[in-house]
DNA sequence: GATTCCATGTAAACTGTTACATGATTCC
DNA sequence: GGAATCATGTAACAGTTTACATGGAATC
């Protein structure tokens, strides 16, 4: 499981109070493994309870107040073991294709207008991802962390690429299909 | 949430048995919603309770018989309406992207002979993909389902597609790579 | 002092995974 | 009749999501 090291990959780039984790898990690091604030706090309470992580020294709040991590020596060593160790991919799981693959068999109706929306949100990320790399990765720059940082910005760019398109040759088929299939009901 | 629902499209393009759907949740229908068996047979259970299955009246067994499900009308309905509804976009989730984001931090010795693993691993998917679209779709062919199905499929190819050119790609920025960065250790 | 926002959390419900249990059938 | 396989499940746990709770700080 990966959470908690996204975390640790997130306190070395930053030390982080919960809420700013929860901040940066909305962009960047979320990109590729999403996380909501409840997740993140009761994380954190983990990582600290196995001596991973601390609260910076500088502050020792009460609740309700900030209180920011820093990632300690065995927990930088717990995310390189990780990072080499060998971890099978998982399979996709995507709802959009289960859903056209339903459409094959009861229907595409009322499906199109779904199919336009995310095309819309796919392309509203991607232009989002341009932008970061038109900000962060100008071209002649190549520092080693550098390029393992935009090699993981192309992935996201080209995924987001392929969804565009893909939608719109979805969009496409439909425009061309003559009659809703499966439309006919039960029996 | 959409396995009940990944059941009810593999159903009603074949009833089945427990087993039998896990089988195709191995393949097919499972390229893009994977499930286990212990999955399929709870989820088999709410799906009687709640009328939208029902057992094949031919079979009627005891503990350790087949038993085979066909959707009803009520199941085919729940379907064609959550096919139609709206629903967002789940967030990306990558261990591979993670670890590169992690690498760029902690060093990239030990990641390598992993990133090979992957791309064989979709290389290997992808030639699976293309061999059921040259079996399956045959150009001339085009149904409207057929049309749907082999979109799916073609989303399945692209998208394996550019794990494979993406991998090549990561793995070249590695084999140019002059240090390991971050491996000078903790500190 | 009421409302809103910041920040940290708890609780419960739902999903997914791993390990195990049980009966029926087939094959030697 | 013993072992392997087919087929259907149960139980326990881990991970994720959703709803709610609490306290402090800022603002009106």
């Amino acid at each position: 499981m990966s959470l908690p090291h996204a975390i640790l990959t997130a306190l070395l780039e930053k030390p982080s109070s919960g809420l700013e984790l929860t901040r940066r898990f909305d962009r960047s690091i979320g990109y590729f493994w999403s996380a909501t604030h409840q997740q993140i706090y009761r994380e954190l309470g983990k990582l600290e309870a196995e001596g991973l992580i601390r609260v910076l020294p500088s502050e020792q709040p009460a609740r309700g107040q900030k209180k920011a991590y820093e990632v300690l020596p065995a927990g930088r060593a717990e995310l390189a073991r990780w990072t080499a160790a060998s971890h099978d991919p998982r399979p996709l799981r995507d709802a959009m294709l289960l859903r056209l693959r339903a459409a094959a068999v009861v229907g595409t109706d009322g499906i199109e207008p779904d199919l336009r929306r995310h095309l819309e949100l796919h392309e509203r990320q991607l232009a989002e991802y341009r932008e970061i790399e038109r900000r962060d990765f100008p071209p002649g720059r190549d520092s080693t962390e550098d390029r393992l940082r935009h090699l993981v910005l192309r992935a996201g760019i080209d995924l987001e690429t392929f969804w565009t398109e893909w939608l719109r040759h979805a969009l496409a088929e439909f425009t061309e299909l003559p009659g809703q299939p499966g439309s006919a009901g039960p029996g």
